[in-house]
DNA sequence: GCTCTATGGATTGTTGACAATACCTTCATT
DNA sequence: AATGAAGGTATTGTCAACAATCCATAGAGC
């Protein structure tokens, strides 16, 4: 069987996800007041859903919302993106130790594996960073999930990320240096291909302090 | 003029405080599938405020949802009890070492104040758990709050706190050892005030690591 | 006797209308 | 002229009814 992707689909989970690739994207100013009906008629939705929406964004800090009010997209601020980065770097840090711990072979041979697509693809489209980000975000994305925590991979994939995706929008921080980035990747997964926690914690903590310092 | 509490509280905001405590106490046990009207019966709330409390709640990872099929709260076990501690022990030595660097001295003699406090009440109450409890809490909400990281603090207060205090409650694991953890705090704090952060947060990870070890 | 299917009931998801609150404009007063 | 207050309007918060989906039970077929 299929794995089922027909996994019901409600209007609120709908909004949850138009709006936070709105706000992620940009298209939803930083500070712009914007009506619950506006938003309504921009997506094809009714209010109902759309507040449930509200209401998770708000709560992942996407947000801000005072009663009666309405609501704003938060706004940001380079020394906030900073203070995020330090936070990835320790949280990061610990999945790539446990990850070194707990992944099994195969998920390890299909990271290396994923090293190489990445490779070929920044080759392929010389300087191309888009390509560069996606595989930087799938890396990552492997090791959270390959830590087995359940709530460390949900406050990073739910949380964070999204958070340091909407920042580089807004600042237009591009994260350059693929080449590099790429070596960093080699040798984190190298690493946890040989079970040292220990190195490659620190290889992570490095590779995003590195990022941090790039910007 | 006082500090304005009439911040208009909202029935959402209500139910989802509700909610939280109910869940968190224990009163709503993990597993348990529970209808939305009976919710609103027993809340006095009505569905459309409810369902809002309920998304925020989701987002928390509090409960889960299925569509069509209700919600539960979530199901615990020692192990993911042991992955939270993993997390704080990373992320409170964060925040213990920006807390060295960025709390105001006014902030750190409160800090210590605080902690003079504690030892009286644990003097008083000779072996309540709770006054530690609460203290302990007190403490590290201080700590988190001074590290002057907005997404830090909210992940901490917001998100892993609540997660413990459930998974304390459900798995009646009194955290113990008041007067050991008294001394751990007061060397904290003392490392805080020299504004040595790197021994903070050295000091910050071994008092996790030490409570988690208690469980 | 066991399994698969179909129908009924109950619960969730959604919708539109109603009530309460905050913001903005206007007017009066200093 | 500037500031304050008061009222109107628009927006948000809330509610109750409608529609869609899933789970359980009962029945038939193998």
């Amino acid at each position: 069987m299929s794995e089922a992707a027909i996994q019901t689909y409600t209007r609120a989970d709908e909004a949850f996800d138009c709006l936070q690739t709105a706000i992620v994207k940009g298209d939803l100013a930083p500070g712009e007041k914007i009506g619950e009906v506006e938003l309504c008629s921009r997506f094809n939705l009714t209010r109902g859903p759309l507040r449930e929406a509200l209401g998770r964004l708000e709560s992942r800090g996407l947000l801000v919302r005072r009663p009666h009010a309405g609501v704003k997209v938060v706004s940001v601020s380079a020394e906030e993106l900073m203070e995020l980065y330090r936070i990835r770097e320790t949280m990061e840090g610990l999945a790539a130790r446990q990850a070194a711990e707990r992944m099994t072979d195969e998920e390890i041979a299909d990271l290396q594996a994923t090293l190489d697509t990445h490779e070929r693809m920044i080759e392929q489209a010389q300087g191309q960073a888009y390509y560069q980000a996606e595989g930087d975000y799938d890396f990552h994305h492997r090791i959270a999930t390959g830590s087995r925590n359940a709530k460390l991979a949900q406050m990073l994939l739910g949380d964070l990320y999204y958070m340091v995706r909407m920042y580089r929008y807004r600042l237009s921080t591009s994260s350059g240096r693929p080449h590099m980035a790429l070596g960093e990747h080699r040798r984190i997964a190298e690493a946890i291909a040989q079970r040292d926690g220990e190195l490659a914690e620190f290889l992570m903590k490095r590779h995003i302090n590195a990022a941090r310092r790039n910007i």
